[in-house]
DNA sequence: GCCTATTATTCTCCAAATGAGTATAATAGG
DNA sequence: CCTATTATACTCATTTGGAGAATAATAGGC
């Protein structure tokens, strides 16, 4: 039987240079409070909660997750796997050694809100601004990101690279007569950079080329990954019941719409939402009612206990469709 | 403006014990041959091909797109990264170094089949035969996994964990009237993992346990990756066109409709089947026909140049629903 | 107390998508 | 020329999904 570690001894001729690596981790920590979906963030809220995997943890997951509940006293209800980066261009000063970072998804409530100097909540909007499309296509989008836009995939010399380019954008950002995908938010973010009109891409707007678009600037790439966060997590709420995670245990099923429609970036049809929840089982009333809001009182429900058990594998619809 | 190693010196005060790791690539490459899904193995066709991230690569995908086209003469069409491991109790030998081990999946066509002694193609399903529907349901899942995956829950103490434990099985393994949802490879595998049912949990079989159940074995964690990367796979094609790479440069819709069947393990309706494919634009016709299968010609077709294009985010349907 | 604005909740309707079966076409081989 | 076999084209019933209308229950102004 053959071992994986002779295997590597044989392939590589310098297997010394493979050694000098480091682990990170990078957190995408979300919660929605009022509507809104927000970001846990350090520094001068421009960059994710990172820090150094340290050894003692039985895997990344538990790591990731004693270390975000040590420095944050936020008890991460959902975790997952996002992605491992280790492009070598990522660090800007010249490090011999090279870093990989592994990005997690936490999901959790913006609770005991007690003003750590060190951390804070922001919402993603700020960062991604293009993206919230629940008053309809945001201004920024119509006024600013079309045009530039469009002038980069003309200003491409060939032919072929200026069709590509077009068909790349319309596709990303929903242009002749195609829907809007709000999951293409990696996409998006990433064509912006191509055509350096984010900030990250310091290519050309501080020597003659153009301004960067609207959007909150993030240290590294920690803005890719936050995109990267937010497009899992808008697909992964339309088939797994990951909501919960995001809710207080009781709420009415407009909450529940108004933290699907934050996600989504979207609105959805409030009778079609509410016939796809109920008829999924997926609540049940807890009895009380909610008079808040100045309307009829709405019912409390809370998440069925089964759902939370089956939770890894049950399936949920919601009046979103794939793209 | 806050640096990401600043931080993290700051938040560490043993930053010395995170620096040992070291980074390996493992990688799932898989063809379809003959109707048959087939997996790259190395050695005794018992580990998946795998070696050192080397500094020198601009990035984890394009070192593992060099290695496996430098070792195997195959060009890998599509590449997806999969899941980054890092668990301690990985390596069987008491290594001191931590190994962080990054796996990708890579779809490709086994054409030219050189006989290489180091490299190897095996059917996906010597590994996991409880997986092929496609002639019912599977007699090793029938008369073997299921009375042992039964025992296994109700050898528990606890009635909640009896329970819990029956749930489990009969949501991944379709029991109680539930359909067979072919996507639950990883939980069925690490089912059989937690009953101890697989030789690789090695628990108590060869001390007075049960012996595993069928299905071929692989060194360390390499079958727990493989089915990280079938059920990928398996999500994957449902709605997006990947099934591409896969194929021959002009194939019959019938041929197309094997390899679909053969990833997902189960068999589909061919009317519906055709009618979903030719509505989606996903193929045109050459012109010309094949008739080798003693039957009415069979038009032949190549994929179209704009699906090709549009791949990052094109949708496809297929008739497999999601569970 | 009555009217109005506001939100909650329930139904209805129609179009599109899906699942499953049937009918017809074109070849090879005996 | 008949039969087996595969390809291809239709049909039909059912389920889903999107969108709007109708009704219910509260608060607040008058």
């Amino acid at each position: 039987m053959q071992d994986k570690t002779t295997l590597a001894k044989k392939q590589s001729g310098r297997s010394d240079r493979s050694q000098a690596v480091s682990a990170d981790l990078i957190a995408v920590i979300i919660a929605v409070t009022n509507g809104e979906p927000r970001v846990l963030t350090i520094g001068q809220t421009n960059a994710l909660p990172s820090g150094p995997f340290e050894l003692d943890h039985r895997s990344l997951q538990s790591g990731l997750r004693a270390w975000v509940e040590r420095h944050t006293s936020h008890p991460l209800g959902y975790v997952e796997q996002l992605y491992t980066f280790a492009d070598r261009d990522r660090i800007d000063d010249e490090h011999v050694q090279r870093v990989i970072s592994i990005s997690y998804l936490g999901l959790t409530r913006e609770e005991q809100t007690e003003r750590s100097p060190t951390h804070g909540w922001r919402g993603w909007y700020d960062y991604f601004p293009w993206e919230d499309h629940r008053a309809g296509v945001p201004s920024i989008l119509l006024d600013i990101l079309t045009p530039r836009l469009q002038a980069w995939a003309d200003e491409a010399d060939e032919p072929d690279m200026r069709h590509d380019r077009r068909q790349r954008v319309a596709i990303a950002f929903g242009f002749d007569d195609r829907d809007w995908n709000e999951e293409l938010v990696l996409q998006r973010y990433e064509l912006l950079y191509e055509a350096a009109l984010v900030a990250e891409a310091k290519r050309n707007w501080h020597t003659g080329g153009v301004p960067p678009v609207p959007g909150r600037l993030m240290i590294a790439d920690h803005r890719r990954i936050l995109a990267t966060g937010i497009a899992r997590l808008r697909t992964k709420i339309k088939y797994r019941p990951v909501v919960f995670e995001l809710m207080p245990p009781t709420f009415t099923l407009l909450q529940l719409q108004r933290t699907v429609e934050a996600l989504a970036g979207r609105l959805v049809h409030k009778p079609n939402f509410r016939r796809l929840i109920e008829e999924q089982n997926l609540v049940e009333e807890t009895g009380e009612t909610m008079s808040d809001t100045g309307g009829r009182p709405a019912k409390r429900f809370r998440f069925r206990q089964t759902v939370l058990a089956e939770r890894t594998v049950a399936g949920t619809k919601l009046p979103l469709s794939r793209g």
